[in-house]
Formats: structure tokens, C-alpha cells, sequence
DNA sequence: TTGTAGGCGTTATCAC
DNA sequence: GTGATAACGCCTACAA
């Protein structure tokens, strides 16, 4: 601050100090100080601290074409899954000096491109996006452009571009194997979109761990749910009850769709896990408080925030870094939503539709 | 884009519509465009579509002292109850070119106190606070450097600043009346952190309640909880178990301190509403699919990141605009986790703690 | 209505 | 080692 109310510039500094200020330029940044002499260092340093000058990024981003800001897209901030990985994010780009300019898509390819192009506009040193679909103008322009980009919790592999996710496969075929091992043999899959790269690993998984465990994919039925919803979650199992295959376990491809399943569950009268077996994937904030503690795949979100600054960071600083595909390992969380399947709902019909459409367990 | 891969400038617009960088500033500037002839505005318009021009804002920051970027302190995004209030946040700001910073302080004055300077330092051009104390350092500053502040979801009266909240009185007050019309006569409060606005606020108006239903604010435990977290929510209704007052009825200060009670029911082997009944404040995401499901206070939370950004705006844009104090109504929500009072657990000793401290229902 | 010129604060590239 | 100069891209008195 300099006598009258104005914010000190480097020429403030300069002055008070003595020296040009591209000395003062040098004397502070510490790439270049050694370029300057140790006793006017010290003297720029004083003066500055003196002036309580603040060098503006503004007029540095200018100069450097650097913002140092990045642009991060996620579908939708109200997912309880994206809070602590944002936190992971912003505290990782912070220890750098950078900043998050957060957006949300709502999974809307329009708002995406608006977002983008906004970021863009404002000169973000990178992007981590978090909404990539398999195929995606988006990512085709970026790659175009060599934006430095890093994938978050997405894998796209026709892209030149780092990525961080779960290895999904792996989490799924293990929630699977855990239900096979309660017994039960007729296992149904809620399945996520399948544009989205997680919606597909998911499903791959589910497919193999009924294999590996020596039951019959096509006796699983399959249900697609549009986006990662309450209310997708809810229509899907609404829709594999009305099927009446006997199922005697659900495997949602998220939290998300799980939370629907319990109240399709509820509306049904059936009960979870009594009835039914409900298990999911993320492990997200707050699941383990819904009656009952839902199962399910946990990966470490906040880590998956860091990891994916850190593989950005790189890239921003070494524009011809070498491509990283990085993938956190899951874990296998075991709560109240699954259980052994009681002996009156074996194969076939434990389930079966009333005329109006909604089903009720035909024993109890 | 010009013909290099360069992003177009402001003089390549120029070049291409044959005029002067400046004629084509004010023709591509909404304020001046009327500064300028039908035809060569038309002409620049072009050309700028044709290379696909997009301002650089950093030039533009630089020049005008703006940088659209409003800095957001927040405790921590983690916190169920913020997302939404961000979504709006950024949302308004964003029809008005502005983009948000966030910043998470984890209640820790250090935290917020360095994330404060560096928004500062990034020339933001105003504050959105929803971590103020009552007394502030930050505050203090904020004043006296005249920045343009709101207070979101806290209020400050010491301070000339605009402020959207809840009105936290009124919606305590209704919380106790719908306890006490059930029939309750002891009722406890969780009490929020004194140094926070809603704390106070939510307290008066939890004893303004007792009074105008005819009950004694001196028969009421009051504990306080050091934080808006479930621990402290935790750790306050084991004491207020512990103290054995024959309460029957806890209303806490906000569903995060619900949630910690709901835990330390459970943990005393207590159930909720039958011998216990919770109310909370915030209706926050989530809470409505815990069993019970939580009655609370409600106010709409996206709203409120909209009004606070729709003042900061204002401030931003005329900074002698007038100082708002903003309340938005709060709403009762009744779910399952309020009751009646079962007959056994009357006034006096329906909880009796046991030697080890833990805290058992007599009867039943 | 349009052009001129200067500067926002910083840093890169010269020359000394 | 330090100083001078110019430029990053844009805006805005002021002049024409």
C-alpha cells in the first residue's frame, strides 16, 4: 500500500527501493533471482514487504499468457460424490498458485460446449473434465487445440489425454463376488449410460464377475438407466421388478441409483435386505447414514481430486509430458443392504406383478 | 482464429473490417456500439464472427480494473447444505460474465484469513462471505478497504454490509411451536456456535418459542456445540442424554447436529420419534432420506446463492448502492421424526443413565 | 463518426 | 548485474 490508498505496483517498489523495475522484476521472482545481486535483492525484498505490495496476476497473466486457472467440468455440484473431489482438486492447484473455475453441466452436451467455450474465452491454463462422454466434440477440440487436459473419474481412449478414474471393472466384479458369495445366483444390474465410460466398465465388470463366478449372465437381467439419477434409479427398479425375474439382488452402477432403488424398494412394499439386496459404487458422502447403510464399491475421492491437479499440473508445465492413465484401486464396503437371500425367494417367482403394475412379495 | 493458429485479437478484427482497433472496440462493446455507424459496426461484427473472436479478459481486467470474479468463502463445500447455495451463486453470476472463486475455510480463521488474501490478491471484485464470525478480522479489513462484501446466510450488524439469510428466529420458533403443539413440554435445544450469527439467532429463538407456548425456558437444557458438524451433534446429545432431564424432544440448531443426535440415539439404544423426537434447520439434500426422515426448517437454498449474488452485483456495479438486509422465510417441514410423547416418558426420568454413562430408556 | 495516443502492471529481450 | 525499452490486448479521453 503506498501513501495514498492505492495497491503498491512494482514501480513503487522499484522506486523505493532504487531500482529499475525490471530489476524489482527480477529481485522477486524467484526463478530469476539469482540474476540480480544478493544486496539489492534484499533491499527489493525489504521494500516490497515494506509497501505490503502484491504483484498483480492480472497484469502478470497478460504479460506470461499463463491465468493460472483451470477450468473444471463436473455434471452437477449437488452430487454428493463431487463435493470432496472439487476439495481435492482446488487444495492440490492451490499449493501452485492456481485456482478452480468450477461448471456445471447438468450433463447437457450444449451447456458442456457453453462452459467450455467460456473458459476458454477467460484463458484457463487447462481443463479437467469430469463429464466426458466416449465420443465428444469437446474433447475433439480440445485435443485439437493441445489443451493440456486430464480426465477425471472418465477414460476416453481415442484422446491423447491423461486420465484418473477407478478401475471400475475390478470394483464391480468384487461387488458381485460378494453377493454371489451370500448366495444369491440371480443378480440384476442397474447399468449407467452407456455413453459415459463408466456406465460401460461397470457393466463389463458385472458381466465378468457373474462369470467368474459361475453364474449365468443371461439369467441376470439388465436394465439401462439414462443418467446417474435418484429418479433413474427409481424407474429402473421399478421397471426390473415389473419383469418378475426373481432377482434377489441389485447391482446399481452408482450410489445414486441405489439411493432410487430403496425408494422403488419402499413403494413396493419390499424390503432391503430382507427381500432384497441392494449394493452400489462410490461410497459417497452421507450413504452410510440412509437405513439400511447402503453396500458398496468405495474408491478415495478426495485423492482422485489431487491426483488429477497433479497429472494437470504436469501437463500445463511440460507441455510434451508423457500421457498417465491412473487408476485408484476400490474397495469392497460391506454394510446393511445386503444379506443372504431368504429361503422363500429362490429362483423364479419371490416377486410377482399385480395388475396395477406394482409388485409385491407374494410370502410374508 | 486467425490464419496462424493464434487466437484472434482485437486488431485482427480491425484489420480484416478495415477500420481502427479502437472504432472496432467500441463497435463490439455493447455500451458504445451506438457510438458507431449502422454499416461499420455491422462490418466489424462480422469479421469478428468470421475469425471467431473472443476478448481476452485478462486485457480487458488489466485495463478496466475489473477482473469478473467474485471470490466465495465458504467453510467447506463437504457440507451438504453449500452445494446447492453455490449452484445459485454461480449461476447468476455467471448471466453477467462474473465467475466464482472458491474458497473453503474449515471454520479456521488462518484458513480464511489466506484464502481471503489471495482472492485479494487476484483482484476479485467482491466477496461472497458465508464463514463470517461476528467480530472479524477479515470483516474489519473488508470495511475499510471498502471492497464490496455480502454476508450469505450470516448477518453482522456491526458491519455496512448487505446480507441474505434466513430469518433463523422465526423458523426456531416454529420448529418449537410444532414440538410443543404435539404435546411436548420438555424440549432441548443443540444450541449452534455463539460466535456465528445463526447460533444466536437460533437460540432466541428457541427460548422466544418456549415462552409464547407457555413453557419454561429454565426447564429446557440448552448444550452448545462448538460446531455445525455431526460430532459436535454427537457429542452434545450424549451430554444432554447424560444430564437426564426427562427431555423428550431435542431441537438441534441445524441438521448436521440432527444427524450427530441421531447417531447418539442410536448408540443409547434409544429410537427416534418414539422416544426421542429431532428437529433440525436447513432441510439440507439427503436429510429427507434418512430413517427417520428429519423434520426441519426449510428455505430455499439455491435462492439464497441467487439473491446474494444478485446484491453483490449490485454493490459491484454502484458501490453507493444501499446496504440490503435480506431475509428469506423459513417453512416447516414435518416428517417422521417428530411425535407425540409416548405416555412412559413423562416428565422427570424417562432416561436414567446407567454406571457406565451410557443411556438406557426404562421402560420397554 | 472515426482515429490517435497513452497506459493498465508485468516481464522478456535487448544493450550497457 | 542492471537499466532501458517494448509488448502482452484492450479501453478511453481527446482530437480531428
Amino acid at each position: 500500500m503506498t501513501k495514498s490508498g492505492r495497491p503498491a505496483t512494482l514501480r513503487d517498489v522499484a522506486a523505493a527501493a532504487r531500482v529499475h523495475p525490471a530489476t524489482a522484476s527480477r529481485a522477486l521472482n524467484p526463478e530469476t533471482r539469482l540474476l540480480v545481486s544478493e544486496d539489492t535483492a534484499k533491499r527489493v525484498a525489504d521494500a516490497a514487504a515494506r509497501l505490503g505490495y502484491r504483484p498483480n496476476p492480472v497484469a502478470r497473466s497478460l504479460r506470461t499468457r499463463r491465468s493460472y486457472t483451470v477450468g473444471v467440468l463436473i455434471p452437477d455440484l449437488n452430487n454428493p460424490l463431487f463435493p470432496p473431489i472439487v476439495r481435492g482438486l482446488e487444495d492440490r492447484l492451490a499449493e501452485k498458485g492456481y485456482v478452480a473455475l468450477l461448471g456445471n453441466t447438468d450433463g447437457d452436451a450444449r451447456r458442456e460446449r457453453m462452459v467450455f467455450d467460456q473458459m476458454r474465452a477467460r484463458h484457463v491454463d487447462g481443463f479437467v473434465l469430469a463429464t466426458a462422454t466416449l465420443h465428444n466434440p469437446v474433447l475433439d477440440e480440445a485435443a485439437a487445440a493441445e489443451l493440456p487436459v486430464v480426465l477425471m473419474n472418465r477414460t476416453a481412449q481415442d484422446y491423447p489425454f491423461s486420465s484418473v478414474s477407478v478401475d471400475n471393472e475390478q470394483g464391480t466384479r468384487t461387488a458381485v463376488s460378494h453377493l454371489a458369495r451370500l448366495g444369491h445366483t440371480r443378480i440384476a444390474h442397474i447399468a449407467g449410460p452407456q455413453e459415459i465410460s463408466t456406465g460401460v466398465s461397470r457393466l463389463r465388470g458385472f458381466t465378468e464377475g457373474l462369470r467368474s463366478n459361475g453364474l449365468d449372465p443371461d439369467q441376470s437381467p439388465v436394465v439401462y438407466a439414462a443418467g446417474y439419477t435418484i429418479e433413474e434409479g427409481l424407474r429402473c427398479c421399478h421397471e426390473l421388478l415389473a419383469q418378475d425375474t426373481g432377482c434377489t439382488a441389485i447391482a446399481a452402477a452408482n450410489d445414486m441409483l441405489a439411493v432410487g432403488c430403496y425408494a422403488a424398494l419402499d413403494e413396493a412394499g419390499l424390503r432391503c435386505p430382507d427381500d432384497i439386496s441392494v449394493i452400489g459404487f462410490n461410497d459417497m458422502p452421507f450413504i452410510d447414514r440412509l437405513r439400511p447403510p447402503l453396500s458398496t464399491v468405495r474408491f478415495p475421492h478426495y485423492q482422485l481430486g489431487t491426483e488429477a491437479a497433479q497429472l494437470l499440473l504436469e501437463r500445463i508445465s511440460e507441455a510434451d509430458s508423457p500421457v498417465k492413465i491412473l487408476y485408484l484401486a476400490p474397495e469392497l464396503v460391506v454394510r446393511r443392504s445386503t444379506a443372504a437371500p431368504t429361503a422363500d425367494d429362490q429362483p423364479s417367482a419371490s416377486v410377482s406383478v399385480l395388475p396395477g403394475g406394482s409388485a409385491r412379495l407374494r410370502s410374508r
